[in-house]
RNA sequence: GGAGGAGUACCCAAGUCCGGCUGAAGGGAUCGGUCUUGAAAACCGACAGGGGUGUUAAAGCCCGCGGGGGUUCGAAUCCCUCCUCCUCCGCCA
């Protein structure tokens, strides 16, 4: 959510930076209308109410002196009526304001490249060399069935297409990977454990910036109940949510590994095959909470973080500074790290690191205090996958395929893999 | 799922039956001071946090007793509804 106030003393600024975005944002010129009668609203009904207070405290003294009240009364009753029918129209105007304000995305950093399609992101920088094969290198998902490894077939019959049964030393890989990832974030980059629920209430997602705009986006348990995290992100940053954190405190970084569920409404056709896109699918979050000033070195470091499991892995993978235009709705900057899927003959997603500035912070309402004496403002939130588990697992196999068919395993992984060398 | 009980400020807690000098007592913690070589104790003083509105800034005003509605001139107090926590029973990994 954008700063009412910064759009109310920068209405032209903060619209012509919104119009980068590939984002609809013609509600916006109902804003200053809408927050002008909301304004209005609000100093007639309370020059009513502190009518309403003062006549009370009257009357209440006319009562205990028993004298005669009944025409401060009656004038009371009309007041309050009237109190009634303005305070239904400023619930009316606040509600268009919020509704409006939720839907407005976030306003790109000044050095994220302006640009209008994944074509202008940036390339930041590459990390290591791209396998060159003297056979033919197979698709993960051909190397994984013939392992007998990964098995979609029997997930579409026990649930359906995009679902799939980890098995034998594929789901060995998958929970070394968790693991490897968990404990790296943990004991070598400071972040502190979460184990966070798989469904939220709807305050949460409105939190993060997944609702109100993007509802088919997630699976919903029941009408007006709990959704599906899509991310661990959801669960983790609203664990802040309306709360004021100590400054001492900052920067808070919490690691959560979960499940993620997504109902990839609007991308039917693509991917369709493999690891690559899945309706559940596993992935290690980082999350910081960090005062405003330092947001973006943090940035820098969390992303570095996240590449760091890259390297150990020694997966070949560049790092791109996403345009204005394919930020996201919520993102003020965002860094995606790509990894090489042989196989595609391309760099795909494995994890997008973000800085949300106070946009999540002013929806969850989070703040911290630098003294206890200093005024609450908002934190900034980030956050990035540190990664994602199941790209992770097709980039190993497509990259330490063998001509025999089988995978070897990334030296950092064997201790988690029962000391085994090599899958086949 | 069934039956009870509870939610008041940073923490504890009175007030709720019976609406109005409670626009929320008291205690603890915290902060400042006196005393002390220093500290503790004791004593004195401060202490509702937040949001909104307003303004050059402020003052002022409005809203806050779990959330949301209602009754009333007036609600912590009465009514409805939802949420959370606790106790017991049932079921259950």
């Amino acid at each position: 959510m954008l700063d009412v106030k910064l759009l109310r003393a920068n209405f032209n600024e903060v619209k012509e930076k919104l119009q980068h975005r590939n984002e609809d944002i013609s509600d916006l010129d109902r804003f200053e209308e809408l927050d002008q009668k909301r304004r209005n609203i609000i100093q007639e009904v309370e020059e009513l109410k502190n009518r309403r207070n003062t006549v009370s405290q009257e009357i209440s003294q006319l009562k205990r002196e028993k004298k005669d009240a009944d025409d401060l009364i009656r004038e009371m009753k009309n007041v309050s009526t009237k109190v009634k029918e303005l305070d239904e129209v400023l619930r009316q105007v606040d509600e268009d304001l919020s509704q409006l304000l939720l839907r407005l995305p976030n306003i790109p950093h000044e050095s994220a490249p302006v640009g209008t399609s994944e074509e202008e992101n940036e390339v930041v920088r590459t990390w290591g060399d791209v396998p060159k094969f003297s056979f033919e290198e197979k698709a993960h998902w051909d190397i994984a069935t013939e392992l007998g490894i990964l098995d979609f077939e029997r997930a579409s019959k026990v649930t359906g297409s995009r679902f799939v049964f980890y098995k034998g030393m594929g789901a060995r890989l998958e929970r070394a990977l968790i693991n490897f990832m968990m404990d790296l974030h943990q004991d070598e980059h400071g972040y502190e454990e979460v184990l966070p629920p798989y469904m939220v209430n709807r305050d949460s997602m409105t939190g993060t910036g997944q609702l109100p705009k993007f509802e088919e986006d997630a699976f919903k348990i029941r009408e007006e109940e709990y959704f599906l995290i899509p991310t661990a992100e959801v669960p983790v940053t609203n664990m802040h949510r309306d709360e004021i954190i100590n400054g001492e405190e900052l920067p808070k970084a919490y690691t959560a590994y979960s499940a993620c569920f997504r109902s990839e409404a609007g991308s039917a056709g693509r991917d369709t095959r493999g690891l690559i896109r899945q309706h559940q699918f596993n992935k290690v979050e980082l999350v910081r909470f960090v005062k405003p000033e330092e947001s973006y070195e943090q940035l820098e470091l969390l992303t570095s973080q996240a590449e760091k499991v890259l390297q150990l892995l020694g997966l070949p993978y560049q790092v791109l500074s996403m345009c204005t235009g394919d930020l996201g709705f919520t993102a003020a900057k965002k860094y995606d790290i790509e990894v090489w899927i042989p196989s595609n003959n391309s760099y795909r997603e494995i994890s997008s690191c973000s800085n949300f500035e106070a946009f999540q912070a002013r929806r969850a309402n989070i703040r911290f205090k630098r003294d206890s004496k200093s005024k609450a403002e908002f934190v900034h939130t980030l956050n990035g996958s540190g990664l994602a588990v199941g790209r992770t697992v097709a980039a190993i196999l497509e990259n330490y395929q063998q001509e025999d068919g089988s995978v070897l395993i990334p030296e950092v992984l064997r201790p988690y893999m029962g000391g085994k060398e090599v899958i086949k």
